[in-house]
DNA sequence: CTCGCTATTGACAACGCTGAAGTAACGCCG
DNA sequence: CGGCGTTACTTCAGCGTTGTCAATAGCGAG
């Protein structure tokens, strides 16, 4: 049995096919009855719009791409299932693309292969450089990361979360606090959190040692954070505290101490970033730093509405908060 | 500029539309000379094809749905990573769909809203109801949960580690093992956990206490773990070994016999199922059993291809292994 | 009663691509 | 050398929808 078409529709409900498409478009220019008896014959028939022929017709697609570096981190986990959900609630349809290794990740936010889709909401990795970035063809908003000029941005207060966190650290009478980052700071999106450490610091007069900046080989991976820590406790470096960019990393420190004999808090506080589910279930739980996903997710979503409606000013810049949560990892000594 | 479509390219390649879309899908019948010419002249113009004019025309769309119960949990994150990666290798888009609930579920398997894509790939977490489900109109291959009769399957050993790691927690001296589970036994897709449970049980003579399962609220959160072990806790009664249906499920379980001062492996042992990345960063690390994922992926892709391709056998059923990975949670006491 | 306006609906032509069927040109065989 | 199968390509129609614009009906004003 044929799936039924708009022609078909149209004869059950003894109208033109233009008419039903009009009815199911919204379009207001149809008459009360005429609506009724079009989404009556609609019901009876089953019918469902084919994308195809829409998308031909129209030039639209209905599809969003989102890219992500990857899904197995909670924190991009959440992220894309709030946005697969936002999406829908606007009648798009989400092509999930991952966006693994640098390469990777600019061909799906700027290449042919994310193709037929109306827009992209990009959370990076990798910062793309600025030269290098061709305006894309399409509408992007970005989510996370330092905001690029280039597009729509949502920034969370990478700066001011990774600042009042690394305050409450010194607050509690930590003064060597080392670092675990997902690679070296200046060529990462986590570049503000870095700058919100120096800056709490600076506040504090207490001076940055370079000796307690630690990354791991694979980024954001709990093994990466373990391997770091372990390197960190080898070197020989005293410290009293751990500044971990993110969650996962932060759950590799814990074990690296727990293995070593060295007791969180009482020896070393350790605070995480993202304020992920795991983050309550660490032993100890874990400090972190909540982002405002849902609202993140909200503007993006909006702003990439508006450009696909057709709105065409210059690239617009979006802050939401975040607040510390604190935990067992970094009760005072 | 517009978007070059294929008469474009036929045109540089001075030939007709219809050859350079043969050579584009790969027909033979074209010369050497003539593809030749044709790629050089795609190349020349960056066309793209335009799927929405191929769909309409060929009546497949070049996508998959990958529907999972939600993609927070780590195992299906890894799952839904994998397939997207797996079916881009053979040029299919990948549509993520989030079957929340019961509904979402079903509807994105057999609904409409799933439309326009030429297969799906299904990870279940609620249990269709066999009388209820309609032949879906299009191939769906099923991975994990207890095989349907009605589509292809990928069921990795569940019943089989489950009993393998029941056993080992017997072997290692456990004789009162409570089951913290993700709802009521006999309604979930990790029945085959349960059975293998009880069948090892059964092989060593120990006797089932049904006293012994519970299930949180919220199935799979770590928050549920938690929360049905303090419940099991407070009951006061006596076990040694608490054996979860998975590793977020376990994660709670151990925060809450932390929190009590119930020591892990000492006076309970505790085991996860799914050896997801986080098992190994507990505290203790968690001992788990490890479905073989990239072989489960392999074999679904494998057969929604097949079907894809027009193959219109009965369903078939494919099983993989499932091996027992040992850590510190259930070391002998 | 007629004109002109608005509200509603319809006819038609795309949109870009591929399947089916057709057409040359070529080589091979009797 | 004519017929025939094969290869390499082309022509054509149509997939299901929507945008454009024309058509019709209804209605109030003059």
């Amino acid at each position: 049995m044929r799936r039924p078409t708009l022609a078909d529709v149209a004869a059950v409900a003894g109208v033109s096919a233009k008419t039903v498409s009009n009815v199911l478009l919204g379009r207001n220019e149809v008459s009360e009855a005429t609506r009724r008896a079009v989404l009556a014959a609609v019901a009876q028939s089953g019918y469902e719009v084919n994308l195809a022929g829409r998308g031909l017709a129209s030039g639209r697609t209905g599809r969003v791409a989102v890219v992500v570096p990857n899904i197995y981190q909670p924190y991009f986990a959440e992220i894309a299932e709030r946005l697969i959900l936002a999406l829908e609630q606007h009648g798009l349809t989400t092509m999930l693309r991952i966006g693994h290794d640098e390469a990777a990740e600019r061909e799906a936010v700027l290449g042919p292969r994310t193709r037929d889709v109306d827009g992209v909401v990009f959370c990076p990795h990798f910062v793309p450089d600025p030269d290098d970035v061709a305006t894309p063809p399409r509408p992007v908003v970005q989510l996370g990361g330092p905001p690029t000029p280039r597009w729509d941005c949502v920034v969370m207060g990478e700066r001011e979360g990774a600042e009042a966190i690394t305050r409450h650290l010194l607050e509690t009478g930590r003064r060597r606090i080392a670092v675990v980052w997902n690679g070296a700071p200046g060529a990462t999106p986590t570049d503000d959190r870095f700058a919100g450490y120096r800056a709490a610091l600076e506040a504090h007069g207490v001076p940055h040692d370079p000796a307690l900046v630690v990354s791991g080989s694979d980024w954001d991976r709990r093994a990466s954070g373990y391997e770091a820590m372990v390197g960190l406790l080898r070197s020989g470096a005293s410290f009293d505290a751990a500044l971990c960019v993110n969650d996962a990393i932060a759950a590799g420190v814990l074990r690296a101490l727990h293995r070593h004999g060295v007791r969180v808090p009482d020896d070393v506080a350790v605070t995480g970033f993202d304020d992920t589910d795991e983050s309550a279930f660490t032993v100890p739980a874990l400090s972190s730093v909540s982002p405002q996903q849902e609202e993140m997710v909200g503007h993006a979503v909006a702003m990439l509405l508006e450009r696909m409606a057709g709105h065409d000013g210059p690239p617009r810049e979006v802050r939401t908060g975040a607040h510390v949560v604190l935990r067992a990892s970094s009760a005072t000594s």
